[in-house]
DNA sequence: GTGAAAGCGCTAACAG
DNA sequence: CTGTTAGCGCTTTCAC
C-alpha cells in the first residue's frame, strides 16, 4: 500500500498537492492534476479512510454505525440494506452491529462506534428512556432512530404508524364478525409494539367490544418458541380466541406452528393477521394476511436524514411516519366457525 | 471525547503510561494503574479506535470486513450473524457489504475495506477466479472465502458438500420412484452451484437416469421472480418433471408461486426439495423436505479461521468441508401420478 | 496555484 | 516501572 507522500514524491508535488486532487480541490492546475493522477495510478494508491479520519474533520469519517436487534430478522436485514444502498451511493460503508435487544450489548457497540468516529448511528433503541443512547446523542454525534422512538430526547426518527396498522389489521378481523380476537404482542419498553397493541386496543373500544386481558399475550420477538407457547396457552382457554393478530414476522412462524400441531386450520378454524410481510407469507396456504411495514424504504429515508444532519447539525429534528398498508389475503377469510360469529 | 493526552495530564502521568494501562501491559505499578483507571473514568475517556489503528501495527485494527450478495437472504445473513458473534467475543467490530453478485460493487468495497485497514476479509467470491479478490489476498490482507471458493489461489475456505447435499436430495428424490426430475440452480461461475448440479446429475448417472438439458434451468439465485418463470416453463413441457429440485431459498420461493398459480399440489402433482432450510420451511402445507446448510456455524468457523491466521499469518491455507443435512418433510411424500413412476 | 509546517490521538522503540 | 522521542498518513492553516 502506497502512500500520499510517495505519490508525492513520484509526481514532484507537495503532499498537499495530492491531498488537493483527492479531494477535488478546486484550485489545482490541470496539468498538475494529471500528472499527481498518473501517479496515483501506478503506485495503485488509495488514501488510507483511517488517516483521512484522524486527521480530518466531523462528519467526513464516511463510515455510519447501524444497531439493530437481530440482521437474521428479515425485517431488520431490509432495513440494513436500504441504509446500505444510500451510504454505498455516497461512498459510506457501514458497521453492522447485532444487539440482540440486550443494552449492554447496544451500550458496547455505542462506544465502539463513537471509538471509530462514525459519522452517525441509525438504530432502533432498545429501551424509549435508555441511558446509552441519550449519551450519544449528547455527544453531537447524529443519531437517527428507525423503527423505535426515542422518548427521552428530540431525535430523528422514521417510523412505521404501528397504531393505523394495529388498528386496521384488528377492525379487519372485526368486521369478519369475530368477537373475541387475540394479540401476540411484546414488552411495552419497545414503542413499537406499544402501539401495535394501542392500535387493538382502540379497534376492539370503537367497536363495543370489551379488551379481554386474557387474550393478550406478550412474547419474545427474536424468536419463535414463545410465540408457539403461548398460542398453546391460548387455544386452550375456555373461550379460545376465534382470530389472532400476531405483531411481528418471527411471533408468526411460532404461532403457526402451534396451530400445525393443534390441527388447527386457517382460516376454518381460526383467522390470523400478521404485522411485517415477508417473501414467504405469499406461498403459505393459505397465503397470510399482512400489515406490510416498507422496511427497505425506512432504511433508505433514515439513512437520508442521517446524511441531511451531517451536513446541516441545526436543523430541527424530523419524525418521519411511513404508513402501513393491510394486504388481505385468505388467511383471514371462510371462517367456519357459526357459534363464535 | 477527551483524549489520552488529557488523561496523561489529568494522572499526572505520561502518555505511554495511559497506552499501557490501555492495552493491559504487564509493567505498570498498581497505584499508577489505578489513578490512570480513575482519570479515565472521570473523563468519560474511550481510546480512537482510529488512532489506534494508524498507529499500531497491522492484526490490531479491530475490524472485520464482509462482503455478502445481499443481506436480505437470510441464509447470508446467518453466516453474517455468526461471524459477527465471534468478532463481538474478540472486541472487533464487522463492515458489513452487499455485492448484488455485481463484481464491481465488489471491487468497490474490497478497496474500501483496505482503506479502512480492517485485519481480515470475509467473502464468498463473486468469480471463482475473479482479479479483485486476488488483489486483495496479494496485499496479505488475510481473507477467508465462505460458502463459495475461489479456484485462482489457495485461500482459507469454509463451505458446504453442495455436491453431497445435492446428491443426497436428488436420490431421495429416486428413491420415490421419480424418473423425470428438474433442477433449478444457477450459473456455474458460482462454485456452489456449480457444484450443486454436479451433484444433481451424479446421482441421475449412478441411478442410469440420463441427464435431460430440458430439465435443468439456470435462474437468478437473488430473487424468486426467473425461478417463477423457469418453473412455469419446466411445466409447460411435453414431459414436465414430476419433481423439482431448487438449489436455493429464493429460487425455491419462486417455484412455490409457480405450482400454486398453476394449482400444482405438492406432493401429489410434483415433489421439492430445497437447498437451505429456512424458518418458514417447516409451517408451510405441506413442510418442505430441505438440505439443511448450517449457515451461522459456516460464519463463525469462517470468523475463527480469519483470527487464526491474523494470530499466525504463516500456517497453511485449510478448507473446512460441513456436512448438509437432509431433512425430509412431507413435499417429497405422498407422490400420487402413477404414471410417473 | 502551490508548498511548509503543524498536528489529529495514539503506540513503539529506546532510554533510564 | 516510567518517560522521551518520533511518527503512522493524512488535512489544514498560513504563507508565497
Amino acid at each position: 500500500m502506497s502512500t500520499l507522500t510517495e505519490v508525492a514524491n513520484e509526481a514532484n508535488v507537495s503532499a498537499t498537492t495530492v491531498s488537493r486532487v483527492i479531494n477535488d480541490s478546486d484550485k489545482v492546475n490541470p496539468d498538475t492534476r494529471d500528472r499527481v493522477l498518473k501517479a496515483m495510478r501506478k503506485l495503485n494508491y488509495r488514501p488510507s479512510r483511517v488517516a483521512q479520519r484522524l486527521r480530518g474533520k466531523k462528519g467526513r469519517s464516511k463510515l455510519l454505525g447501524v444497531i439493530i436487534p437481530d440482521i437474521q430478522n428479515q425485517y431488520y436485514s431490509s432495513i440494513a440494506r436500504g441504509i446500505e444502498d444510500v451510504a454505498y451511493n455516497k461512498d459510506y460503508a457501514v458497521i453492522l452491529c447485532n444487539s440482540d435487544e440486550n443494552p449492554d450489548r447496544e451500550r458496547f457497540y455505542l462506544d465502539v462506534l463513537q471509538a471509530e468516529s462514525v459519522d452517525g448511528v441509525i438504530l432502533p433503541p432498545i429501551h424509549q428512556y435508555g441511558t446509552a443512547v441519550e449519551g450519544i446523542i449528547d455527544t453531537g454525534i447524529p443519531v437517527v432512530c428507525v423503527d423505535r422512538k426515542f422518548a427521552k430526547q428530540s431525535v430523528d426518527t422514521v417510523v412505521i404508524n404501528n397504531k393505523k396498522g394495529a388498528y386496521s389489521a384488528t377492525s379487519h378481523l372485526i368486521d369478519l364478525n369475530h368477537k373475541r380476537i387475540g394479540i401476540i404482542t411484546s414488552s411495552p419498553q419497545f414503542s413499537s409494539f406499544q402501539e401495535r397493541q394501542e392500535g387493538y386496543e382502540q379497534a376492539l373500544k370503537d367497536h363495543d367490544i370489551p379488551v379481554n386481558n386474557s387474550l393478550i399475550k406478550e412474547g419474545d420477538p427474536r424468536n419463535s418458541e414463545t410465540a408457539r407457547k403461548l398460542t398453546l396457552e391460548l387455544l386452550q382457554l375456555d373461550s379460545a380466541p376465534t382470530a389472532l393478530f400476531i405483531t411481528n414476522n418471527l411471533m408468526t412462524l411460532g404461532v403457526l406452528k402451534a396451530l400445525k400441531q393443534q390441527d388447527f386450520v386457517v382460516p376454518d378454524d381460526i383467522s390470523i393477521v400478521m404485522f411485517d410481510d415477508m417473501p414467504w407469507a405469499q406461498i403459505m396456504t393459505p397465503p397470510l394476511t399482512v400489515v406490510r411495514q416498507p422496511g427497505y424504504e425506512m432504511g433508505r429515508r433514515a439513512a437520508e436524514l442521517i446524511f441531511q444532519r451531517i451536513a446541516d447539525s441545526e436543523r430541527e429534528t424530523v419524525e418521519v411516519t411511513m404508513n402501513p398498508e393491510l394486504i388481505v389475503r385468505k388467511s383471514t377469510g371462510g371462517y367456519k366457525r357459526d357459534n363464535e360469529r
